[in-house]
DNA sequence: ACAGCGATACTACAGCTGTAGAAGGAAGGG
DNA sequence: CCCTTCCTTCTACAGCTGTAGTATCGCTGT
């Protein structure tokens, strides 16, 4: 992928990200990206080939995020430990709140956009690296049955993530990036984790 | 409200489910209402009107779906229980799955949405059913701050329920309705609680 | 220098969408 | 019986959106 479509596909999502899938026009990317108008209809020809490589470039960045985030391995001496993969947890989240908030907003937006075109859905796995990264911090963590425990975990934080963005009032809710969110989050990341081992052990 | 409205207003919904925000066109309500053309445009003039109709009634509905769910004095004899709870909570959940559908996704879809138009929020906000039934269901088994916790409980719960509308793959996701289903929201219901509850009983 | 070529920029246009106003028609009061 | 009033339906139209085709530019190799 060049260049320029990369440019392109940053600028839709964060359109999609400010106005919503229904604001995500060619000439609103044009306009957001700062380039003549035309370019994007001339990279994407479709609109479907204009969300699709939106999908695309939303997969490859988060999973690059993802990856960087080494929740088990981080600082990989001594025993995993729940008050240490909650924290993991917590500073993802603070990510995805904060820095990468408009990803986020885009990624929701594409999910559910997903529900009536499945050809996305399988980009926005992205390769299965959310739920085996979840699998393999449960299980690191005992977990008896970590397919089932990671796809709580998973269900849990994306929850998290979707509340804070767009759910409930902002009683509960530091601005990101603070050492008050972080602290928050954590508290809810452990919550969360806690919940999901609970038939392994009663939890601290 | 008029009889039509109400019926343009539930049309709505279901365009917005099975089409996205984006297809939420007055036009295609009209269309799938089986009114004739400007009908919709007539009952909402603009736009604006026509989401804040379908947002207004989405609450509406929900809310008496909610309220008709008594989830604490259900069967009000005996102490309340956990796994009790925990059961009602999946059944809620598996009503939202199943004959909910359209509206969850509506409201998910309308959630979103209300990120950048505050007015949409408020009245999603359910007139704080959904949070207070969280806070008095925490608060009756035991929470130390129901206000924490219950805010901690609604967004589990609705994790879970954006991740099997949109979310994973369809690995643990029996068809709602069914047995299986009940059974599987039980014990993600019943993990949910258990982290949030978990700092004041180490949980059964 | 220049022909060829790929990338970029511009333009055109058909169809859709939002919105407003006019036309038609049933119900009720006098 | 007719007039008024409200509800419903129809029509018009300006602006936006998706899409494709054409023009322009800059570079490459010869």
């Amino acid at each position: 992928m060049s260049d320029r479509t990369d440019l392109l596909a940053d600028a839709a999502i964060h359109v999609v990200a400010t106005h919503g899938m229904r604001g995500l026009t060619h000439r609103a990317v044009d306009a957001r990206a700062g380039v003549p108008q035309g370019s994007t209809s001339a990279y994407f020809r479709t609109r479907k080939a204009l969300v699709e490589g939106l999908v695309r470039r939303l997969a490859d960045v988060e999973t690059a995020d993802i990856d960087a985030t080494r929740l088990t391995s981080q600082t990989s001496d001594g025993p995993p430990d729940l008050d240490r993969v909650a924290a993991g947890v917590a500073a993802l989240l603070d990510h995805w709140l904060g820095a990468g908030r408009d990803r986020s907003l885009a990624r929701f937006a594409c999910l559910l956009e997903a529900t009536h075109h499945p050809e996305l859905r399988t980009i926005l796995a992205y390769g299965d690296r959310p739920r085996a990264q979840a699998r393999e911090l449960v299980a690191a963590l005992g977990s008896t049955d970590p397919e089932r425990d990671g796809h709580d975990l998973v269900s849990f934080v994306d929850g998290l993530l979707f509340y804070r963005l767009a759910g409930g009032g902002a009683a509960h809710a530091p601005a990101p990036g603070t050492p008050e969110s972080l602290a928050e989050l954590h508290r809810a990341a452990l919550a969360a984790l806690t919940g999901v081992l609970a038939r392994r052990s009663p939890a601290r």
